[in-house]
RNA sequence: GGUGGCAUAGCCAAGUGGUAAGGCCGAGGACUGCAAAUCCUCUAUCCCCAGUUCAAAUCUGGGUGCCACCUCCA
């Protein structure tokens, strides 16, 4: 199977193919660093860890790059009303990201660039484009020549002319277009830096093109990033490093759609946001990550505490099958006639599924259904009449379980199988030794003190739950 | 005004030509000492109108409604 991309430059579902065989060069645009980010920001992070997750289970060697903005209008008044400088904002608000990153199950990228540390790269890369004369100065501001590149215009699909009558008046006589923009902003406070045109701050944009090309070369594979960043930022990118380099520089652009609330878009500035860090006190993160992917990733999500909470059920649903995996998986094979084969036949099907859905443009929610479907397979199997755990079966069953390891956890970054910890040793002897007294005094029809000692340790948190193959308990 | 997108059961959500995946909730049943878990059954003429086709949720045209971008925003 191949895999198929949207591109949003144009416009159509792709074949995925490298710039360079087996590898995939990624570069996300990650947070500005003034706060904590929202639900609608992590999904923008979770995204691409999924794209990046998936290329590497199918072979692929990925080189993620996910960048900090560390100066911009956000950043300053912030740090103004912290009593701080910019340094230190982004580096508390770096520090919460990882946080924050790791409790979603991010994988690492490989380099987390940040704008202020790129100042003399960029500035190099505005002297080449007024050399090119894609710039111009203008009282102590660069600005970027929209109308020198012909080209403008073919990621957001927009002529020149629509944008310039939907512009806002723009007060200032310093561009010779509206649509022009900022490359170098003249400033006569902190933070500055120098320059050949004065004392000032790069633009916003500018640090994309200089960061992407610095860490992944001139041309490269994905470029992700929120829908709405394709104009202007992505727009502008665009325009700058093509100016520059004189050839395409990104094959394919990814856009996730937005975290709705009521309907509407969730933003800082409307004020209608909930931090991640908010919802990851409230809900496990396993349960955000799998609300973020169980729709398919450019559509809007709403958000709300009621899908979260079926989002849970669901998962526990899921947990349920692979804990009973799991527990079989450990038991004693008997002797007997029953066969795997057709079981493992359907977990195939359900694997090619899986496969195919993720091939279709990440299309995680299909997938998702393909995980459902083998729990539904496996709960069918090990609960019918004739039910024998023979070698055959179990060996399926260990196949089955590496399967729900390699898409759930590997792929879709969702921790699916209990992990017993060292200090856990003992519980898991005492829960069993209770147990085992608990089975003897049902087979004697005790069952008052059969019933004592499950809802004793219900009260201390142990879940007991009485099946054929005998008693299974877990932590809730 | 320009541009892009969306409209599928009570809710969430897949599905680009051959009479609708999956999840949540609900009803009934099976299993069970009781629970829990699980399985089975039931619940949709796919926003409206017209057209193309042997055949349309899926293509075309026209409506209606909603969202987003055009200003910082994932």
């Amino acid at each position: 199977m191949t895999l198929r991309v949207y591109n949003t430059l144009t416009g159509s579902k792709e074949e995925f193919e490298t710039i360079e065989e087996g590898k995939v060069k990624i570069y996300s645009c990650g947070p500005t660093v003034y706060d904590y980010f929202h639900i609608g920001n992590a999904r923008a992070f979770v995204v691409p860890d999924i794209i990046k997750r998936y290329l590497e289970y199918k072979g692929y060697q990925v080189t993620h790059v996910l960048n900090f903005t560390d100066v911009d209008d956000k950043m300053i008044k912030r740090a103004d009303e912290e009593g701080i400088n910019i340094q230190q904002l982004a580096d508390r608000f770096i520090t919460a990201f990882f946080e924050d990153a790791q409790a979603l199950n991010l994988k690492k990228a490989d380099f987390y660039p940040q704008a202020t540390e790129h100042i003399s790269e960029m500035i190099e890369l505005i002297k080449d484009l007024l050399t090119k004369d894609y710039a111009y100065q203008s009282e102590g501001d660069v600005y970027f020549r929209i109308e020198k590149f012909d080209d403008y215009g073919k990621l957001s699909k927009q002529k020149v002319e629509d944008l310039e009558a939907g512009a806002r008046v723009d007060v200032s006589n310093k561009k010779e277009n509206p649509l022009d923009f900022t490359l170098w902003k003249r400033a006569s406070e902190e933070p500055r830096w120098d320059s050949p045109w004065g004392a000032g701050r790069p633009g916003w944009h500018l640090e994309c093109s200089v960061m992407s090309r610095k860490y992944l070369g001139d041309r490269f594979d994905i470029h992700t990033g929120g829908v709405d960043l394709v104009f202007p930022h992505h727009e502008n990118e665009i325009a700058q490093s093509e100016a520059c380099c004189g050839q395409q520089v990104v094959n394919y652009w990814l856009h996730n759609g937005y975290i709705n609330i009521d309907g509407e878009k969730m933003s800082k500035s409307l004020g209608n946001f909930f931090t991640t860090r908010e919802i990851l006190s409230k809900y496990p993160a396993k349960v955000v990550r799998l609300f973020l992917i169980a729709k398919h990733y450019r559509s809007p999500i709403n958000f709300s505490d009621q899908e979260l909470e079926n989002t849970a059920t669901g998962l526990a649903r899921l947990e349920n099958a692979i804990e009973k995996i799991n527990y079989l998986v450990e038991q004693e094979a008997v002797a007997g006639q029953l066969d795997g084969t057709e079981l493992k036949e359907l977990a195939t099907e359900k694997k090619e599924k899986f496969m195919a859905a993720m091939d279709d443009d990440f299309n995680t929610a299909l997938a998702i259904g393909a995980l459902y479907e083998l729990a539904k397979e496996v709960n069918r199997f090990v609960n019918s009449e004739d039910f024998e755990l023979t070698q055959s079966v179990k060996e399926v069953l260990v196949e089955i379980e590496q399967l729900f390891k390699e898409l759930g956890e590997d792929v879709l970054g969702i921790e699916l199988t209990a992990e017993a910890g060292k200090d856990e040793q003992l519980v898991d002897s005492l829960v069993e030794l209770l147990l085992d007294v608990r089975e003897e005094a049902r087979e004697k029809q005790e069952y008052q003190l059969a019933d004592q000692i499950r809802d004793r340790l219900s009260e201390l948190g142990v879940e007991v739950k009485d099946t054929p193959q005998g008693s299974q308990w877990k932590l809730s």
